[in-house]
DNA sequence: CCCGCTTGTGTTAGCGCTAACAAGTTTGTC
DNA sequence: GACAAACTTGTTAGCGCTAACACAAGCGGG
């Protein structure tokens, strides 16, 4: 039965000859090609599942110049957002014959970029998708000329690049359009670094609703999304004691906020209400149940690669895809009294 | 200058004619071979960087036999531990040359395990790590008599397979040495899910260390790693108040313990003591900080791939390598009065 | 009954590369 | 200065596959 020999595996060859056919003929069988009978087709097929012959990816890609791998780089991969994405994307990739193949970059410089963007064009990667949620990186990848489909994630479309993202904007305006609601009007924003685009385009939400209405849009501080920025901007926070509520830009600068404040004195959501950003799974544990905005990456991911398949396949021009966030109302935003 | 024509990339034989050689001496120079002149190698490193040269890797893979990819298979490879891993295991392997393919399983059943093996098989990698810290996952691959390398992540050596794994019963014994030196006697243990292998190792090492110090190890409850099991083991322990500390088993439980205290009015660590495992970014940050394991995930992942190296490159036989947890020591233990 | 058309199958070439061998050119040794 | 041992370079074959073409067989219409 269980054929343990030590030998090559089977090849197209082998294949024909068991099958009394000749090597192309398997070949069409395993490629679905419509010109061969229904009698050759099961007689080969037979062969195929006897000889436990799989197709040798190296020399397909050879001849046909497609590899079926898509290179995913991306800073921060390990942290919710990007890692959820990235699991989204590979789930789509699978399913759809594709590999996935991953560079994580330590830093978003140019060079870097250029670098993981070169490593995957060395592996023949038939599109890339990009995961710098950062200004420069369109640009950056402008400069380099590529042959292959492009997609950012956190972008719109830009010229040749196709683009996915969560409707930062949106998001932004239903965490203040909540909190305008329970009746606060000093309302602060800590926004994650302002030349990140998904920050800026938070930011800019935050403003416009509290633009439309008619509030005071003066209450911003720049955090760098780490609970530990967090923090600092809750103290500073704590001491001025001006807002009654807080949109922050992420959760986890927002687990910072809520150590600031619990050491002050300052309670939530009885003196200051908070909504965060994300909706990461800890997030409905912290101290109390914090109020965010849900973005569902893996959906992200997988808008990714169909955007990426119509252009590999379909040869489709570049287009965006837009996944709308949700408010998760929780126990960290009150009325005010 | 730059040369933006729609052509093909060139190869081998466009730079051997260009620096007036044959292809194999091109070939030579690419692959540092040591027998090509210093004149030749220097006229051929011109050509090819001229021509701008990219070797073509499917040519290469086909006729060495070799891919140069390495898949990484995981559950939760989303989450911080096997996320970071994933990050240690992608830079050690771009600095070795390697490409890193992944393959996400929604589930450890035995199947889906062999799905993804077969998934990597087929695309020629050249070994396969696992992320699958489950009890059946060593007796699992063991049935799919694979040709490749495998490294598990997570188990020590077995047979044919290697291992790479954080000391878990150390960090386990670390932690509850430190509580017993702060006067506790009554240490209760939350762990995650017995039939993980961290899991039962670190209750392992809860035990051992409670009974070379002839302390009752009868406080064990079993949660399954998330934030929420965290919170409803804490709502039983805040019932009982039968322990003065409280080992868990991961930051995210305990951090859904510390909710659950705050809500049952057990201050941390006046009433109780909490010591976690892993030391997540955000650890530092809960209310209070929380004393906690450090596991180098980073680390865990570049040795994978050391061990990998050396049973591609050398041949080696599978072995086992071991990092160090270390405690790190924060607010929510304190001695007891 | 021969033409064109479709359908099924086989033959040949070549994707770009490295391994193995062949051959030419030094170099070193006595 | 002759011969072996090194070094340097070239030639050939083939990795396993698909594309392109060739060719036979079947089928209906004039």
């Amino acid at each position: 039965m269980g054929n343990a020999s030590p030998t090559r595996p089977p090849r197209l060859e082998d294949v024909a000859s068991h099958a009394g056919v000749s090597h192309q003929t398997v070949s069409r069988v395993v490629n679905n090609h419509p010109n061969v009978s229904k009698a050759t087709r099961e007689r080969v097929e037979a062969a195929i599942a006897e000889l436990g012959y799989r197709r040798n990816t190296a020399a397909r890609s050879l001849v046909t110049r497609r590899s079926q791998i898509i290179g995913v780089l991306g800073t921060e991969l390990a942290q919710y957002g990007p890692a959820n994405t990235l699991l989204g994307v590979q789930q789509a990739a699978r399913e759809a014959g594709y590999f996935v193949s991953i560079a994580a970059l330590k830093e978003s410089g140019a060079d870097s970029i250029a670098d993981a963007v070169r490593y995957f064009t060395d592996q023949g990667a038939d599109g890339i998708i990009v995961i710098v949620p950062h200004d420069g990186t369109v640009q950056t990848l402008e400069g380099l000329n590529l042959a292959v489909p492009v997609v950012v994630v956190g972008a719109g479309s830009h010229g040749r690049f196709s683009g996915a993202m969560v409707d930062q904007k949106r998001g932004a305006r239903l965490a203040v359009a909540h909190l305008i609601s329970q009746g606060h009007r000093r309302i602060g924003h800590i926004s994650g670094p302002l030349d990140w685009i998904d920050a800026a385009a938070r930011a800019e939400g935050w403003r416009e609703e509290l633009t439309s209405a008619r509030l005071a849009d003066d209450l911003l501080l720049e955090g760098d999304w780490s609970a530990g920025s967090g923090y600092r901007m809750g103290q500073r926070l704590a001491a001025g004691r001006t807002a009654t509520a807080v949109f922050v830009g992420n959760d986890q600068m927002a687990l910072g906020l809520l150590r600031a404040f619990s050491e002050a004195g300052v309670r939530v959501p009885q003196d200051v209400s908070l909504v965060g950003f994300d909706d990461q799974p800890e997030a409905a544990y912290f101290t109390p149940p914090l109020t965010t905005v849900r973005q569902d990456f893996e959906e992200l991911g997988r808008r990714c690669m169909d955007v990426m398949r119509t252009q590999i396949e379909d040869g489709a021009a570049s287009s965006t895809t837009v996944v709308d966030p949700e408010l998760v109302v929780r126990g960290s935003t009150s009325p005010l009294p």
